[in-house]
DNA sequence: GTGTGTCTCACGGTTTTCCGTGAGGGCATA
DNA sequence: TATGCCCTCACGGAAAACCGTGAGACACAC
């Protein structure tokens, strides 16, 4: 007999992580070696420990899955990654592959998907469950495919500190005269401000900028 | 041996639901008779089936928990409800209270403290896991506690079809005059909305509609 | 049949956002 | 030292959002 496949378990909500657990260790193929509900308890755990999956929430208070992926990568040895994502967060998919993610599921879709998924990319084949499939279609035939999505992220982390700090505040209803105060500015700075990050995350208006600051977990 | 208590589960994530199955289904005391993965399924189901405890999760796309709730209270039978709360919705406790819920749990708690509340308040007990109550106690010693919550989450479902129409269009960087074309109406008419938005959530501006849109799933 | 609530629209006014453009000072690095 | 980036601020104008108020039509419930 074969070793099992051994599988790490990232997600804030122990309820969840019980569940899977319950669910993985059903299949005789898979082992769950350890769980982390913190992103910071996932690095701590790899410094130490190895699994060959990592199954990785994207939504994390402080430290998100995709933060901890970019610094996954820069060590990374064999070990392979399969994304959870809570909302549809499609746009993300390209984005999160390049900086090494092997597979993507949907919480809304059923348990025995991630048993499929963890089997599918320790076998070196990427794995994308069909809602995450379908939003890609949706996202390309609905919009351009080829542009929008690589620009929009390298401006992602481009944005300077004091950008950052305005679009904190947007997101928490702030007007730019209340942000004027609070960051003892003229209004004309913060205006300025508002305006680079309109250009640069290429959305409309406040609501755009609030909707990214959520995306990106920046509130 | 006496029956075993009876449980039906809804949350729109099917990995969770099906974890929270596998745990409960180690209790000889608990059966878990049924699921949803909508609010609209719940009230369904309970339309042709029963069952002693229904868990219920308050953020879901469409009918929430908290509507879910309200309607479940009207023509409530011995059914025991537990709401099961993502992030810390501990200003809503009181007032789900008394909409009938009786027992609150967070995810983030272990899942044994499902089948803990569960056996609580099939005996009459109100069972409530440690974060919500430090939660509540966090607030009650930081803010005055018998005041905003209310009147804010009262106006929480209470919106008209035509308003969570206007207000998934706000969340989506639509602007006043683009909604007004999209649903064939005068731009003063989607501006009512909008006012009639702003004064029922209490939020400030558009962003504060995205943001409420974020937090309740409308979008 | 009288109220309650929703949907629809209007008007006038204030405030805020959005947009373009320009510009000086500081700091790092090439 | 020059170039680039960031921080800071200004002005003027167009567009949109915010605010209050009122009102007609329709439906449903008591």
């Amino acid at each position: 007999m074969k070793e099992k496949i051994k599988v790490h378990i990232a997600d804030d909500h122990m309820i969840l992580i019980e569940g899977i657990i319950a669910m993985l260790n059903t299949d005789k193929e898979i082992k769950v070696v350890g769980y982390s509900l913190t992103g910071m308890q996932v690095l701590d755990w790899f410094e130490k420990n190895n699994a060959d999956i990592l199954v990785l929430d994207i939504n994390m208070p402080e430290l998100d899955g995709i933060e901890v992926l970019k610094r996954f990568n820069k060590k990374k040895g064999h070990q392979r990654i399969i994304m959870l994502s809570s909302y549809d967060d499609v746009k993300l998919v390209k984005e999160l592959t390049t900086y090494g993610a092997d597979g993507f599921i949907s919480k809304t879709c059923a348990g025995e998907h991630i048993i499929k998924a963890i089997k599918s990319v320790y076998n070196n084949t990427p794995y994308f469950s069909d809602d995450i499939k379908e939003g890609l279609f949706n996202l390309a035939i609905g919009q351009n495919v080829a542009d929008g999505s690589k620009p929009e992220s390298k401006a992602t982390s481009s944005l300077t500190d004091r950008e950052l700090e305005v679009l904190k505040l947007v997101a928490q209803e702030f007007s730019t005269q209340e942000m004027a105060n609070q960051l003892l500015l003229s209004v004309n700075t913060v205006e300025t401000y508002r305006k680079s990050l309109l250009k640069k995350l290429n959305v409309k208006n406040a609501v755009g900028l609030a909707m990214y600051a959520v995306k990106h977990k920046i509130i």
